[in-house]
DNA sequence: TTGAAAGCGCTAACAT
DNA sequence: ATGTTAGCGCTTTCAA
C-alpha cells in the first residue's frame, strides 16, 4: 500500500533523485523535466512518506509539549489549553506538529530525557506546573531547544516566557487613577501565588506613579475561590474610610468581591468600583460587567512558537522573556455614572 | 550525534540484529547475551532512534486528532480539551503520541487526506465542529482508522463516539420526580442545539416513566446564555400554576434560571427546585450549589482512545456508539428542606 | 541538468 | 541462539 518515490521514477522516466529534487523544489531541475514528473506524481497519486522523509533528513518535524493534563485541567486551567492552542497555530503554520504529552512533576523530567535521547522531537514546550530542578538542569545541560510556559518558581537558566503580570498591574492602577479614584484596595491570592504577587506590585507601582498610595489595610490576601473573595471584602468593607475602588487579583476573588458588595447594599461603581484581570471565566457574567485586564494568553503561546521555531534552527539562542500582551476592557465597573 | 545500533553491536561483539532482538525483546536472545547487550546500552548511553525505528516497522505510532483550536476555543468549550485529555492519557498508556491539530470545517478534510496519504498516523479523531460530508466519505471509503468525537449532524458510516444526552435526562428527571416534584420544567437551547434536545428528550421520557407529563407551557427554548436563561425563566414565571422545579439544559441558562428566579423572590429549592447539567463552570459557584447530572467527558476520551487502539490493530471494526457516563451530583437546590 | 550510489538507523526474514 | 542481509522510502553527496 503505497505509492514509492521509484515507482514514480520509473514512471516517469527519471532517477529517484531526479523525483526526490522535484518534491523539494531543488533548483537544478529544469523545468520541463519538473513539470512532467509532477504530472506522474499526480497520476499515480503519489504522497511522500512523511516518517521517511523525516528519518532520512534526520528531523521529526514535531515539537512535545509536556504539561499536566490531569482529570478537570480543561476546566480548571483553561489558560494553558490556549497557550497550547497559540503555540499549535504558530507551529503547523510552518508545518510542524504539536504533540501533546501528559505529565506530572515526578514524571516529566524522565519523559523529557527519553524524548531528547531518542530524537523523539526537535523541540520541547514545557509547562511550568511541571517543571523541576531536575528538568531544568537536563535542558541547561544538553542545549536541547525549549521553552517553560511560564516562569519557573527557581533560578535557572532555562528558556521561559511568561506575561508580565507586574505590567497589568500598572495597567489596572492607571485606570483607576485617570478615572479619578484615589483609595484602591487590592484583594489578592496567598503568597505562593506569584501571578497574584506581580499584579500586587503592578497596581503598587501604577499608583504611585500617579501620586497614589496602596495603603496597608487596602491589601487583603485569601484563596483564589469565590468564598474567600467574599470575606476578604467583608473584612475590606469594615475598614475606615472606604476604599473607592478594588482591583481583584482574579476572576474568583472578584466574584466573591461584586457579592459581598452587593449584600452590603453598596452601588458599583459610584460608590465603589471593582476590576480584574482576564476575561473569563466570570467577568462578563457578573452585574455589572466587570473591567479587566485582559490576557492574551494565545499570543503568549504564538510567541513560544516562535522562539522554539528560532532554537531549533539556531540551538544556541537563549530567551527568557516577560510578554506584555494586556488589554484594558473598560467596562461599566469602574465608570462613575455622573 | 547518538549513538547508533551499530556501535553497540560492535562494542558487544555481537550483531546489530541480536541487539535489535534484545531492545525488542525477542524471545531467541539468551539471558546472557540479554545481559551484555544491556550493559553495553547502559555504557554506551544507546537510546534507539524513536524515528528510524517508527520507519522500519512502517507505525507512526501516533494518533492525530483534528479540531477547531480556534482563539478562546479552550474558554468556550473546555470539554473539548478535556476529552483530549482523555484521549492523550490512554493513548501514553499504550505508547503512542497524540498530535493535536487545529482545523475548520473548511480545512479539515483536506488535512486529513494529506495525513492519511503521507502516513503521517496510525489514526486520526476528529472532534465533531469540523467533521464534514466530504470528510466522512474520506474516512469511509479509507477505512482509515478514525473516530468521530460528538455525533456527526448527518448520517454516515463513520465512527463516532458520544455521550448520551437522553440518558442524563432520564436521570435528571428521575431525580426530580423522586424528590416528589411535580410540575416540572424544562429551559433549552434552541433546535439546533441538539445536546439540549437529547437532554430534553431524555427529560420527557423520564417523567413519563415516572408517570409524570412534560407540559408544553413548562418548555421554552433561547439561546444558551445567562440573558436568555433569566429571560426564559420570567416567562416560565408568568404562568400558572407555577412549575416546582426546572431542568435547566446547561449551565448559562441555569445561571440566568436562579438569577429570574431570586430577583422574584422565590426560595430555592423550597419552591421551586433547579437543577442542570454539567458540573461546569458555574454549578459549584451558585447560591445554593446546584444539583446537576455531570457528564465525565473525559471518559468519553478514553473510550476513544480505546477504540482507536482497537481500529489501529483491526481496520474493519466499526464503532457508532453513545457512552454513557453521567453521575448524578445532587446537592441543596433540588432537596426540600422540611 | 541528471543519475548512481551511499547512507539514515533500525527491523525481520532467512540461514546457520 | 545468533548472524547475514535485504529492505523501509527518502535524501544527498558526488560524478557524469
Amino acid at each position: 500500500m503505497g505509492v514509492t518515490i521509484k515507482e514514480v521514477a520509473k514512471a516517469a522516466g527519471v532517477s529517484v533523485s531526479t523525483v526526490s529534487k522535484v518534491i523539494n523544489g531543488h533548483y537544478s531541475i529544469s523545468e520541463e523535466t519538473c513539470d512532467r514528473v509532477n504530472q506522474v506524481i499526480r497520476e499515480l497519486n503519489y504522497y511522500p512518506s512523511a516518517s521517511a522523509q523525516n528519518f532520512a533528513k534526520g528531523a521529526t518535524r514535531s515539537v512535545i509539549v509536556l504539561a499536566d493534563l490531569g482529570p478537570n485541567t480543561a476546566f480548571s486551567n483553561p489558560h494553558m489549553f490556549e497557550i497550547i492552542a497559540g503555540l499549535e497555530e504558530t507551529l503547523r503554520a510552518r508545518n510542524y506538529r504539536l504533540s501533546l504529552c501528559g505529565a506530572e512533576p515526578s514524571t516529566a523530567c524522565e519523559m523529557a530525557e527519553d524524548f531528547i535521547s531518542r530524537r523523539s522531537t526537535d523541540a520541547l514546550a514545557i509547562h511550568v506546573s511541571v517543571m523541576t530542578h531536575q528538568l531544568a538542569a537536563l535542558l541547561v545541560r544538553t542545549h536541547f531547544p525549549h521553552i517553560v510556559l511560564g516562569l519557573p518558581n527557581f533560578d535557572s537558566q532555562v528558556c521561559w516566557i511568561d506575561i508580565n503580570n507586574v505590567y497589568s498591574g500598572i495597567v489596572a492602577a492607571a485606570h483607576l487613577a485617570e478615572e479619578g479614584y484615589q483609595r484602591v484596595a487590592f484583594l489578592g491570592g496567598r503568597d505562593h501565588d506569584r501571578i497574584s504577587a506581580h499584579r500586587l506590585e503592578g497596581v503598587r507601582q501604577g499608583l504611585e506613579d500617579a501620586g497614589l498610595h496602596l495603603e496597608d489595610q487596602y491589601i487583603w490576601q485569601g484563596d483564589s475561590t469565590y468564598m474567600d473573595g467574599q470575606r476578604m471584602t467583608r473584612k475590606l468593607l469594615s475598614r475606615e474610610p472606604l476604599p473607592d475602588a478594588v482591583i481583584c487579583a482574579n476572576n474568583y476573588i472578584a466574584l466573591g468581591c461584586v457579592t459581598a458588595i452587593r449584600e452590603r447594599g453598596m452601588k458599583i461603581p459610584n460608590e465603589i468600583a471593582v476590576m480584574t484581570f482576564d476575561d473569563y471565566p466570570f467577568s462578563q457574567i457578573i452585574e455589572p460587567p466587570l473591567t479587566v485586564v485582559d490576557i492574551d494568553v494565545r499570543g503568549m503561546g504564538s510567541q513560544a512558537g516562535k522562539f522554539l521555531l528560532d532554537m531549533i534552527r539556531h540551538p544556541n539562542t537563549q530567551i527568557q522573556t516577560y510578554v506584555t500582551t494586556s488589554n484594558l476592557m473598560v467596562r461599566e465597573s469602574t465608570v462613575r455614572i455622573q
